[in-house]
RNA sequence: GCCGAUGUAGCUCAGCUGGUAGAGCAGCUGAUUUGUAAUCAGCCGGCCGGCGGUUCGAGUCCGUCCAUCGGCUCCA
């Protein structure tokens, strides 16, 4: 017999070889119809692979991501098979499961796949589905793997098994296919209750654009026909979302082939929108010891050389702008920080000056590659909310805390309440790639880990994503319909200091290197509009909104009380427009809604007459009426605070 | 940049197997003078993404370039 722990820390008894589909059905039948998998020590496995020895268990149902991440593995080795079955020859490279679903990189051969064969596929591995296939796991020796998969041509296993140890190789089968796979899987596919193929996309082999291009086919399946439709609905409400649409829509910025692409322009409206998260954000930047400085579009080519950008920038980007003068040689610049470094280095700096907190609305300019523009989330223009901070390694955990207080302050403002952080450290294995000092790393490092517990961040650890030059902190938002988007991020940097030759006279009057921090909220403001769009589906927020009242005349005959009304309300900056189409009433209430106006002013014979608006408020209706002094108090107090 | 798809009026879209462009909304004009999510009528508006080709004839077929969309890769 073999000891059982649960989740709640209760210990039951089986033996030997016994499986989590058998332990499931010792609890209940109708947890073992849901069980997809289960966690064994930590490790996912099969459900139908027996346990040997005592073990702490975690039964895993659609519930857990684990869970999902299972079913949506076995649904691509399901794909495979169906389009086996119907494209016989095609050859298979990596098939995982994904955040939402899972894909197949397949090679065609000459077959041209196209969303026209997605029923034909989905038919065929429902019909496989409902047919209850079992996964079977099977250890394989090098040799066999690699004698299986050259017998049936497909090369790109093949390379896949020969960087793989000879003992660790594992098999699975299911129905006619037999993949090599580490697994774990479903006991058999009688959980996929309905399947979606969503779209095709190229993806290189092993990611390398050296090498061949397969076709990359996505789907995904769920335990319940329901949850498939909801899925659809999610998605339409995110193509609703869309702030590509809604920018078009609100009037609020625009792209022309006749500028560039990737090159947004700023209509009135969205350029309002723009000043007003600057000047916010501005507002509280000197509130906690920032100073604003200012550098041009421009540097010299040896600037970049020094920082290291030409080298990342260079060649691949924007070409230098030469001048009349031989040799000599500008860039548009992809980076505020080299600008900001020369500013800090124009005096000796003592360390009682310490730290600098430079601030900068920079606008950088990077050649994307044209295949990957996309609205405003990435685009060759953009302006950073970029702020370096100077400062002492001592000083290092409480210029992290005080960003870190800035990032909630302004997630809390603009209502992202949903986020995680990520902590990207040195790989400890590899420490040789890093610049600084070991002691300096293990120091900063320590630094963000105490700061973000601090905090309360909870951060995810991440062994081996920090860049050579520092260790970073990067926050990562839920939207309201739960997609994640990057947007701040801090970043401790030894490399520019070094480069710059940056210093300060310390207490012991010797010449100390500073640490320099790069840190930006919005990461850039062309992104955050965008992710503020869909977060809000385009309802931007009063302080926000670039009309804030629209003053709508039941008739013509009311047309000089609005214009009264109007004047009013820009004494006193509320940002209003009237609406003198000759339209009823109800259109225009109407066209005041599908603009997310935050505010209607209904004027018409009684408002005249009292001097007062009817008051309706987007999404929510009429308010009442109110005279123009308590709407404009009111509509005051609630902008007050973001002035 | 690469793979695939798409490109028709300011916007959203129709236009079958090639015969020379259509709707709704927006805009303009007029009528109506309107009370909390679409008043009616008329009008204007298109080198059918650009360039080449096939054809008696191209929005429709072919080539090419550009842009957009979904991905790959990269990143804010």
């Amino acid at each position: 017999m073999i000891n059982i722990k649960f989740p709640d820390q209760s210990i039951r008894q089986y033996s030997e070889g016994v499986t989590g589909l058998d332990i499931a059905r010792s609890i209940s039948e109708g947890l073992a119809r849901n069980v997809l998998a289960i966690k064994v020590n930590g490790e996912v496995w099969d459900a139908t692979r027996p346990i040997f020895q005592d073990a702490s268990i975690r039964l895993l149902t659609w519930d857990d991501d684990e869970g999902k991440a299972t079913m949506w593995h076995s649904s691509a080795h399901l794909m495979a098979e169906a389009i086996e079955s119907l494209y016989p020859g095609v050859k298979f490279g990596v098939g995982p499961d994904i955040e939402n679903g899972f894909y197949y990189d397949i090679d065609f051969g000459d077959y041209q796949i196209s969303s026209d064969d997605f029923k034909k596929i989905e038919d065929r591995m429902m019909e496989f589905a409902r047919q209850k296939q079992e996964f079977k796991r099977r250890n394989v020796s090098k040799d066999e793997a690699l004698e299986y998969f050259r017998r049936k041509g497909d090369e790109y296993k093949v390379e896949l098994i020969n960087d793989l140890e000879d003992g660790s190789i594992t098999f699975y089968e299911s129905g006619q296919f037999t993949d090599l796979c580490r697994g774990p899987h479903l006991p058999n596919t009688s959980p996929i209750k309905a399947v979606k193929l969503l779209s095709t996309a190229g993806a290189y082999w092993r990611g390398d654009e050296k090498r061949k291009m397969l076709t990359r086919i996505y789907g995904i399946t769920f335990p319940k026909a329901e949850m498939l439709a909801e899925f659809l609905n999610m998605l339409e409400e995110a193509k609703k979302r869309d702030h590509r649409k809604i920018g078009k829509e609100l009037d609020l910025f625009h792209f022309s082939a006749r500028v560039g692409n990737g090159l947004p322009l700023w209509t009135p409206r969205g350029a309002l929108l723009r000043e007003r998260l600057m000047d916010f954000l501005k507002k509280e930047l000197y509130k906690r010891g920032y100073v604003l400085v200012a550098s041009p579009h421009i540097g010299n080519v040896n600037l970049y050389k020094t920082s290291g950008h030409y080298e990342k920038y260079g060649a691949d980007s924007f070409r230098p702008i030469s001048t009349p003068e031989p040799g000599e040689e500008f860039m548009l610049k992809p980076m505020n920080c080299p600008h900001h470094c020369e500013i800090y280095n124009r005096k000796p700096m003592s360390y009682k000056e310490l730290p600098q907190r430079y601030a900068e609305f920079g606008t950088v300019y990077r050649y994307e590659q044209s295949g990957v523009l996309h609205g405003l989330t990435r685009v060759r223009g953009f302006t950073q909310d970029d702020a370096h901070i100077f400062c002492r390694p001592d000083q290092l955990k409480e210029e992290f805390i005080g960003v870190i207080d800035l990032v909630i302050f302004l997630f809390k403002t603009f209502n992202f309440n949903n986020f995680i952080t990520q902590v990207s450290l040195r790989d400890p294995d590899n420490k040789a790639k890093y610049i600084g000092t070991d002691e300096n790393w293990d120091k900063a490092e320590q630094a963000i880990i105490e700061a973000a517990e601090e905090k309360n961040l909870n951060p995810i650890l991440a062994k081996g994503e920090a860049a050579f030059y520092g260790p970073k902190l990067d926050f990562i938002v839920k939207d309201a319909i739960g997609r994640k988007w990057q947007l701040s991020t801090i970043q401790v940097d030894y490399n520019l200091p070094e480069r710059f030759e940056l210093e300060y006279i310390g207490a012991d009057n010797q010449r100390h290197r500073p640490i320099m921090i790069h840190r930006a909220i919005f990461g850039s403001i062309e992104r955050f509009v965008a992710v503020m769009l869909e977060h809000t589906a385009g309802k931007l927020p009063l302080w926000l909104a670039p009309t804030q009242v629209i003053i709508l005349p039941v008739s013509e005959k009311y047309q000089i009380y609005a214009e009264n009304v109007s004047q009013l309300l820009k004494n006193s900056e509320i940002r209003s427009l009237i609406d003198d189409r000759n339209e009823k009433i109800g259109k225009k209430i109407r066209d005041a809604e599908l603009q997310h106006i935050p505010y209607m002013l209904i004027v018409g014979e009684k408002e005249e007459m009292n001097n007062t608006v009817s008051v309706r408020k987007q999404g929510q209706g009429d308010m009442g009426s109110f005279s123009i002094k308590e709407f404009m108090d009111a509509v005051n107090n609630q902008v007050q605070d973001f002035l």
